[in-house]
RNA sequence: GGCGCGUUCGUCUAGCGGCUAGGACGUGGCCCUCUCAAGGCCAAAACACGGGUUCGAUUCCCGUACGCGCUACCA
């Protein structure tokens, strides 16, 4: 039994942006190590060169602040197993490679990309399994060094047992069994002096101690040569656990084409990161009971590997927004209003009248799914002339006791003191006691006259935000 | 093709041998209300299929089907 602190790691690759799959990736890792007071490591993992990136790990370190996931180890913040970017640990690699090959668990193969390429083609075409062929592993020992002189190029592939079977154990899928025969000469060593994946991976984690690699199901396959590995170096291996990929609508694995997979997409809509986070820890994991909405904090107290599902999960937007809509609601008018700024500036509204802006954001909070939504619920307060948005309101201008309540209000709204949604419902009450015209017929007339559209807030405080000179133009114009 | 993993309402999921199969999103209806949003209530909606095991299978086992993933000197 393992009883070392609980390390656990997060290492995606700097091609770009932070993937949703690999924010809760990510997430599951930081809510792991909290719950069980380990630390966690952030590892960038850039041995392909040609897919790095420029300014991509920035961007991750942003992008994982904004979603309030703290890394105790990583590039930004230092530690102990440094450095944390692996292209500043190839001495490390290739040490480890020469300790393999001496162990005999490795060869190297002299094979050029080209070759290979012909051959899995002609294995494809031969309708067989494309697979190296393994020439190299049969090279003599002096054949090796003939070579080696010649300056020619190598990789170093990992000598797979050729008959037999390994087992692991994943927490979330149990006993996996994979037979030797199946798993092909993993490269470990690129002929540019990288490492791959696998190689890279497996003396990291050992070296960083890390007891928990928690990643995306598209690993569980190679694991079996990840485990290879380990037993080559005589390494105790982690604990595994594989996590159900998120999909797409049509249930592929959630990629771009179908929507947006950056987590920053996400954020420049105005998702919150407590929504984003809340909605993305349900997909593969449950507390157990019917609670849905919940803090990172108390995300950290209820996350259990135990409680991860097996099946892919499918990103739903539409849920995605509801839990958007749920926090956007629920928050202080000041963040409310440092996330709809950028759009109440832009419908004219003037924000240096505070009072006026703090009591219309909290009239509307209730009508936002995503910042953005301020806009259209903003127009009937701006400044300017309203016309009829549709069918339905023109309809309630035209009714014949429309113009008779409009008339009637008007000059009671010029004198009205002062100018609040109390006294202006008062009013409102006065002509339906001189007209006779109550409810529907009342209302519809004067909500469309003042801001043109047929629904909405309530009408006492909407008409003190649209404020009285707005208001008495705009009866103006619907009766002339 | 091979190998691996998976399969409960449209979607996210609860269930760990005996339940009217529960909750949430979305959808529909009702209530509240001048109207809408929010909120409350109600409704429709699922155990992929076939064999076993068992007194009894959504649940355990084996097949089949379907889906996804992997099968690079990418991660």
């Amino acid at each position: 039994m393992n009883t070392a602190p609980v390390r656990v790691r997060f290492a995606p690759s700097p091609t770009g942006y932070l993937h949703v799959g690999g924010l809760r990736t990510a997430l599951y890792n930081f809510l792991f190590a909290r719950a069980q007071g380990g630390s966690m490591v952030l590892r960038i993992e850039d041995t392909d060169r040609g897919r790095y990136v420029e300014g991509a790990v920035e961007n991750l370190l942003t992008t994982l602040a904004w979603a309030g996931i703290d890394v105790d180890e990583g590039p930004a913040q230092g530690g102990p197993h440094g450095p944390y970017v692996q292209s500043e640990r190839t001495a490390l690699y290739r040490e480890h490679c020469e300790l393999l090959l001496g162990k005999d668990k490795a060869y190297r193969c002299f094979c050029t990309p080209e070759q290979l390429d012909a051959a899995r083609a002609r294995q494809m075409a031969e309708g067989r399994d494309a697979a190296y062929d393994r020439s190299c592993r049969a090279l003599g020992k002096e054949e090796v060094e003939a070579r080696l002189r010649d300056g020619l190029p190598y990789t170093v592939r990992l000598k797979v047992p050729l008959s037999g079977s390994l087992r692991f154990d994943d927490v979330i899928r149990g006993d996996i069994t994979v037979m030797h025969e199946v798993i092909d000469d993993q490269v470990l060593l690129k002929s540019d002096g990288f490492p791959t994946y696998h190689l890279a991976n497996v003396v990291d984690d050992h070296f960083m101690a890390i007891t928990h690699v928690i990643r995306g199901e598209e690993w569980l396959p190679s694991t079996a040569k990840h485990v290879l590995l380990y037993e080559a170096f005589g390494w105790q291996p982690p604990v595994f656990a594989h996590l159900p990929l998120l999909l797409n609508a049509d249930r592929s694995k959630l990629s771009k084409r179908q929507g947006d997979v950056a987590v920053e997409d996400y954020r420049a809509k105005g998702f919150l990161p407590e929504a984003l986070v809340n909605f993305v820890a349900l997909l593969g994991w449950n507390p157990g009971d019917d609670r849905e909405l919940f803090t990172i904090d108390e995300l950290c107290d209820a996350f259990s590997l135990e409680r991860v599902s097996k099946a892919g999960a499918v990103f739903d937007l539409e849920k995605l927004r509801w839990f958007n809509a749920q926090y956007l609601r629920t928050q202080p008018t000041e963040r409310l209003l440092e996330l709809c700024g950028p759009w109440l500036r832009e419908a004219g509204i003037d924000v240096s009248d505070s009072a006026r802006t703090h009591a219309l954001l909290e009239l509307l909070a209730s009508y936002l799914t995503v910042p953005a939504d301020i806009a259209a619920q903003l127009e009937p307060f701006a400044a300017g002339a309203v016309v009829p948005e549709d069918d339905e309101a023109k309809e309630a201008l035209q009714a014949e006791s429309a113009v008779v309540v409009l008339r009637a209000l008007l000059p009671r709204l010029m004198h009205v003191e002062p100018w609040s949604a109390e006294h202006i419902k008062n009013m409102i009450n006065e002509v339906k006691t001189e007209s006779g015209v109550k409810g529907k017929a009342l209302f519809m007339p004067i909500r469309v006259a003042l801001t043109g559209r047929a629904h909405g807030p309530e009408l006492g405080i909407v008409a003190e935000l649209i404020g009285r000179e707005q208001c008495l133009q705009r009866l103006r114009d619907a009766v002339a």
